[in-house]
DNA sequence: CAGTAACCGAGACGGTACGTCACGTCTTTCT
DNA sequence: AGAAAGACGTGACGTACCGTCTCGGTTACTG
C-alpha cells in the first residue's frame, strides 16, 4: 500500500531526523501549503505564483524554494495533500453502494477549484515533461488506486464477485477518474445524484458482464 | 449538425468581408496555425509563444493578433483543426466495431503531441475560466459527440439496439473520452490492441444492459 | 580628438538611423539617465538599483535593459554625461590659472555625489573585471585628458614653455586627477581655496623645473 | 604614531580579555582573513562574500559576524593587515631615493588584486557613508602618512630641507598616493622603472621649490 | 569537579536585487 | 487598411547574498 502523504513533506523524509543547524519551520511548511490552496483557488493556475505563496504564507521566497523546487513540486504536494483525504468507509452495502460513493466524493472533490486547477494545470504540463508525468503518476494518480483495490476486495468478501482476476484495476480506475474529470471539468456539469445514479449503473454493468 | 471548423478561421466570420484597404493575406492563416502547432509539438504548451509563432510563421505579431485575440484562441483554432479531422467511416460492421473504432482514432490523436499539449493546456486554463471553459465545450468538445450520434444511429439502422432514447449520448461521449485520456495522458500507457479491445468490451457491456 | 558623449547615448550610434519598427522613445534615454544620477546621489553606489531606476524613470525595467545592458553600462553613461560638461574656458590668462581651474572644477565635480559615488563603484568593480576597465579608460577617463592638452597648447602659444614635448601629459592627468580624488573623496577634506592654491603651486613647478 | 595594527583584530581590543566561558579560537582569526583575501583576489570585491569567507575559512558564519560586524570591517581588517606591511627601510641615500622607493611599494602593493579591489571597494562604498569613510581615513590611511612624516625627518636630518614647516604632509601624501592609484588602477598601466623616475622628478622639484 | 557562560558548526530565516522572458499593446514606415 | 518591425508596460521567474536566528554540542574558567 502506498504512502500517499509521502509527496507532501519536501525532500528527504528520512528517519533520522537533521541533527545540524537550526531545524525547519514546522509551521512553514502548513502556511505554505494552505496560501498554495488559497491562490489555486482564487485565481486558478496562473494565480499560483511563487512570489505571492511566500507572501501569502508570511514566509520568504528563499524558505519557500528551500522545500519545493518548482510551481510543480508545490502543486504536487498540495494535491497530494486533498487527494489524501479521500476514503471508502465500509458502509457494510454492496458493490453499487461503494462505486456510487467513490464517485461522489471524487466529483466532490474536483469541485473544489484549488483541487480542480491544480490537477489540470500539472496534467497540462506534464503532456510535453516526462518527468513531471512519471511523478505525478506515482505520487498522485496511483496512490488512490487503492480505492479499487479497496473495493474489489470487499465485493469478493460479500460474494459478489467469484473471480477477482477478471477485474482489471488500471482499467476501472481510468474510467472512472477519467469520466468523472470529462464530465466535470470539461462538460462542465454537475455531478448530481441522477448523472451519478446513470454512471454508476454503467460501470457497474461492465464490471459484472 | 455543428461546424467544428467554425473556430479555425479567425475573428469575425462575417459573410460580408472588408471591402477598404488591403484584403487580408489568407496564406498567413494556415503558416500561423502550422508554426503554432509545430510549436506546440516540440515545447509544449509553454512552448506555444506567440512570438515564436509570429516569428516561425514569418509574420509580425500584429498579424497574428489580428486574426487571434489571444494565445487561447490560437490553440482553439488549431486543436478545432486538428479535431475536425476525426471520422468516422461507415465499414457496414456492428457496434461493437464502430466504437473501437472511435476508441482507437481518438487515441491516436492524443498521441500527437501539439494535440495533446494544446488541449490539455486549454482545459488547464479553463479551469478557472469560465468563458474559456464554455467556448472549448462549444467549438472543440460538442462538435466531436457528432460521433457518437452518428454511431447511435447506425446501431440503430442496423436494429442492434431498440430504444436509442436509453443511450445518453453525453454520458457515452464522457466515458470514451475521459477514459483515454486518463489512460494516454495521465497513466501515460499506450492503447494497444489488448487495451483498446479491454475497454471496448465494458463499454459495449455498459450500452447494452 | 575623443567624442567623450558618444558613451551617453545607447547601442549603435549608427548614422543610419533605425527605420523598421517603432522608434526608441527619446524622452525614456533622458528620464532613465536622470533617475540613475537621482538614484546615485540619494543612496550611494548599492541605491542605483535598475529597478528603481526603471520605477523612478516611469518606465518598465525591460525598456531601460533595451538600452543599456548592465549596471555598468548605465552608470558609465551617467558619467560620461556629467564629465562632458568640463570645460576649460579661455580666459587669456597664465597656466598657473589654467590649472587652478581645471583643479577646482574637477574637484567641484566630485563634490556632487551622483557623481563621485558612480566614478568610485566604476572603479572598484573594475579593479577585477579588465573589459570595465578598458571602457571606463576609453569613454570617461582619456577623453578628459583633452583638457591638459589644451591647457598645454595654451601655455605654448603664450610662450610659457618652449617644448611642449617635455610635458607629459599622461602624467600631469594622472597627478591632477589623481590627488583631486583622494583629497576628496579618501582624505575627505574639502578642496578650499587655501588646497587648491597649494596643489596648483606644486604642480606647476613641478611642470616648469 | 599610529597604531596601524588596532583595525586587524576585530572587535573590542579592550585590554581585559573576557575570562568568562570558552575563549575565542586565535586560528580562526587569521583563517578568515587569509580566506577573505585569497577571495578578494579571485572574484574582486564582489567576490568577498560572507558565506564563502566563512566556508573558504573553516568557520561558521556566526563565527565570523561575531568578530566583524560586516564586510566592510571584515574588508578593513584585510586591508590594513597588507598596509602595516609598508615600511620605509633607511638606505642612507637622499631624499628622493626615498620617495622612490615609496612610490615603488605603493604601487607593487596596489598590484597584488586583494589589495586593489579591497581598498577600491571600500573607497567606493564610503562615498555615500560617511562613517566608513571616517574609519578608513582614520585605520587605512592616515597611518600610512608615517611614511611622508619619516621620511622628511629624514631629509631634514640630512640638511636636505631646512623649514620642514614647508612641506605639507597630507598634501605630499595625496599627491603620491592619489597619482600611484590613479596610473596603476585606472589608468591600468604599470608602475615601470621609466614611469617612477618621472613622476619621482616631478615630485621632488614640487617639494624643493 | 560540577556549573555555567561563551564559544563553535551548521544551516534555516526574512529581505532585496538581479537579469530574463512572455504577454498583449502601441507606434512607426511601407505596401 | 493591412503588414512588418520592434519598442513599450507589466509581472513572474529562480538565484544569490545579506545579516540574523536557532539549534545541538564544545571548551575552559569558577565556585
Amino acid at each position: 500500500m502506498h504512502d500517499e502523504s509521502a509527496a507532501i513533506r519536501p525532500e528527504d523524509p528520512t528517519l533520522t531526523p537533521r541533527v545540524k543547524g537550526r531545524p525547519r519551520s514546522t509551521t512553514a511548511d502548513d502556511a505554505i501549503l494552505a496560501a498554495a490552496r488559497s491562490l489555486l483557488a482564487d485565481g486558478g493556475w496562473a494565480g499560483l505564483t511563487m512570489g505571492d505563496v511566500a507572501a501569502r504564507a508570511g514566509v520568504a521566497k528563499t524558505t519557500l524554494y528551500r522545500r519545493w523546487h518548482s510551481k510543480h513540486d508545490l502543486a504536487i504536494a498540495a494535491v497530494a495533500e486533498m487527494l489524501g483525504t479521500l476514503h471508502l468507509p465500509d458502509r457494510g452495502a454492496d458493490l453499487r453502494a461503494d462505486i456510487e460513493d467513490v464517485v461522489r466524493r471524487f466529483a466532490a472533490l474536483l469541485g473544489r477549484p484549488e483541487m480542480r486547477t491544480a490537477l489540470m494545470g500539472l496534467v497540462a504540463d506534464s503532456t510535453s515533461d516526462p518527468a513531471l508525468r512519471r511523478r505525478i503518476r506515482e505520487e498522485v494518480v496511483n496512490p488512490q488506486k487503492r480505492l479499487v483495490v479497496e473495493g474489489r476486495a470487499r465485493a469478493e468478501a460479500r460474494g459478489e464477485i467469484t473471480a477477482p482476476g477478471d477485474i482489471d484495476v488500471d482499467l476501472i480506475f481510468d474510467v472512472i477518474a477519467g469520466t468523472v474529470v470529462q464530465h466535470v471539468l470539461v462538460s462542465a456539469e454537475p455531478a448530481g445524484d441522477t448523472w451519478v445514479d446513470r454512471f454508476t449503473t454503467f460501470v457497474v454493468a461492465g464490471l459484472l458482464t
